[in-house]
DNA sequence: AAAGCACATATTGTCGACAATATAGAGATT
DNA sequence: AATCTCTATATTGTCGACAATATGTGCTTT
């Protein structure tokens, strides 16, 4: 169950797709670069063939654009990338939502209501700096408690790194504060009355205003 | 743009990959059966790279599980897989229909509905095993049509495939047939009429019939 | 007899070398 | 001068061999 948050890397090959990944989300590898099977294969002091499964992975979350016999490149960040990204990502977040609302067990729900008072606490105390960590396990709990395995492989194994990625690059650290705070509140409340509807659309707004604001920078 | 439909394979290990995923789709493998690699190096005539590679896309794709040191196997069907898959098939296809209303260009949706009056006659003429491919054509237009990269990436690549195991697993060649197309005229009509919340409630029905159908089938 | 341990074996993980392909640059041609 | 062709080079694709790991078998021990 806990599997998706703590990936942990038991073949040669597991840490070096954790180790590029990273550093192109966090943007140490630029978009649009090209990723070099032999050199990288120095770099990490591994085998090409090490590498080339990474590259496969990446090339799977869509972090990295392959092409037969020529090569990998970092992927290009657009505007429509963007746009289309957070479309997905609202609908497949809000399904999560609405399903966490009946498949969450009380236990996990008084958990999240748990982080959320956590959260607040940092938020009162100005520890804005454990913003994004904090953001992304409220939302990473509420995918995992859809209990959908397809659902939570889809947001998690794809979408969010890409998400970071964008944040990233935009420069913009973590998510909004206190509205966002607030927000994060009441969709633990619809889910806390297992009241999955209501959770779902207010999971949706969360994410189209988290756009919107995204999309202010991007200009 | 027709990429996704014509995946023409480049390298040896494209054709594997293809080669596998067909003879597992189709149930040639059966489901729960391990895939050695050795094993399938010599029957595909290929290394033992190239079949891991291949087995590596087929692990995205959620068609074989792998455990490290271990090996792979075929993934195994479970009613609550069925309900899961079809759950975020009734999501994402809905808002490809949402979209597709939007961002189909005039050509793209008389081209669909061309299909569609092929299709009425050939269920008409009680040809009925051009069943399936037209089905799946017609799904697979509106799923481009959406424009939506990540959402066709989703359903193309991911979900299609296991919904025919399904499919094939449960000896149901093609969709329920004459119900099935009035369904499908009905969501063409709403894309034609550029109305995007309607074209997604219809299809998200649609879906949602299907499984229902496919779940008496497991009992 | 049941449980635990050690070892043999088969399978996967990793590596370096070779083959096939794409790309860049020099030279030839119009 | 511009374009085309050919060649050299570098990169990816493929292969077979070796290393590391998991699993099953037989033995020992209680």
């Amino acid at each position: 169950m806990v599997k998706f948050l703590s990936e942990s890397p038991v073949t040669s090959a597991d840490k070096t797709f954790f180790q590029l990944r990273k550093d192109i989300v966090e943007g140490n590898i630029q978009p649009g670069s090209k990723l070099s099977e032999t050199e990288l294969s120095t770099k990490y002091a591994v085998s090409r063939a090490v590498v080339r499964e990474a590259i496969n992975r990446l090339e799977t979350c869509h972090l990295v654009e392959r092409r037969a016999n020529v090569g990998a490149r970092v992927v290009t960040l657009t505007p429509e990338g963007l746009i289309q990204l957070y479309q997905v990502r609202e609908s497949l977040e809000g399904m999560a939502a609405r399903l966490a609302a009946t498949n969450m067990t009380d236990e996990e729900v008084n958990e999240l209501e748990t982080l959320l008072s956590e959260h607040f606490q940092e938020v009162k105390e100005g520890q804005s700096y454990y913003q994004e960590a904090g953001d992304v396990d409220f939302h990473y709990r509420i995918i995992v408690g859809s209990k959908n395995e397809h659902l939570i492989s889809m947001l998690i194994n794809g979408i969010y790194h890409l998400v970071r990625m964008y944040r990233v690059q935009l420069g913009m650290a973590g998510p909004r504060v206190s509205t966002a705070f607030d927000e994060h509140k009441h969709i633990v409340q619809a889910i806390a009355n297992r009241d999955g509807e209501l959770a779902e659309m207010l999971m949706r707004r969360h994410i189209l205003y988290s756009k919107n604001n995204i999309e202010k920078k991007l200009q």
